[in-house]
DNA sequence: GGTTGACCTTCCAGCCAGTGGAAGCCCTAT
DNA sequence: ATAGGGCTTCCACTGGCTGGAAGGTCAACC
């Protein structure tokens, strides 16, 4: 298989491909033209990353998962670690944007977004009294 | 104000303020000695980049914040449209993020965790069974 | 006057995970 | 023979910083 056949079975762009195998992730073999070929195997493997990083998998996971793979004596506890903590990021995340969300919610709701300048949005982002202890200390 | 000073008052560090000058997001004021000088009003900007950048917007939107902060003749229907661009962006992600993490958590809940090598989560990274009607076309 | 140490300066490199584009082979079909 | 598509490498760029090196400046202390 050529790089175009496995970047559709895989769903991956060629040059994430290049890229995948740039960093190791991937070792294609090498036809006499210096075309990549890639085995079933290398397709399993690009496979297997395309569904790794669509759950947000680092790169780093991703290694460290596709080496758990190819390991017959290892302990799922070693995955379920992996997928733990990355759930815990995902978490931290969802928090953080969930907060984001309901700050700039209630600011939006309460622009009236007219032709005027009076903006609610404005005023909290240019707020002075926040931060008010430093400025105490300085003061 | 050195830099310093400012740093500590709007909580960002001195390399992203020094960055900020950088891309022209504030322009400090040089002393003799060729320390950046800061006034109350680049502080000022400096915090509510700061408060901008935690609500999340991109640089660019901070940019246009900022000019829109500055423009007396601003309608706040402008600034309500970056808001709510933005807004529709975070929510988004956290759609994004949910179904990571539904589907993640679902696996974790399926994984034993233990010594022995039998792992869910590494069997649906490595399914076969998905992006079917691509493999049929090419079979 | 010398020296420490904290502060400041610039510049260059790197992070993550690719993406875009140029310049140039290779292969097939007409 | 030539047009097109696919393949190759390489370099630069994205966002938003962050780290570190090499060196200038300043206030304090001995």
């Amino acid at each position: 298989m050529n790089i175009g056949d496995v970047a559709t079975l895989s769903r991956l762009p060629a040059k994430t491909i290049r890229y995948y195998e740039d960093i190791g992730l991937v070792k294609p073999l090498r036809s006499a033209n210096g075309y990549r070929t890639f085995r079933e195997s290398d397709a399993h493997r690009l496979a297997f990353l395309g569904r790794a990083r669509a759950l947000g998998f680092s790169i780093e996971d991703c290694r460290s998962l596709l080496a758990l793979y190819g390991d017959e004596d290892r302990a799922s506890a070693e995955v379920k670690e992996i997928a733990e903590l990355h759930l815990d990021r995902i978490d931290e995340k969802i928090t953080e944007l969930t907060e984001m969300r309901a700050t700039l919610a209630h600011l939006v709701d309460a622009c009236a977004g007219d032709h005027r300048p009076d903006c609610p949005i404005l005023a909290d982002l240019a707020m002075e009294c926040r931060g008010e202890d430093q400025l105490e200390k300085s003061a």
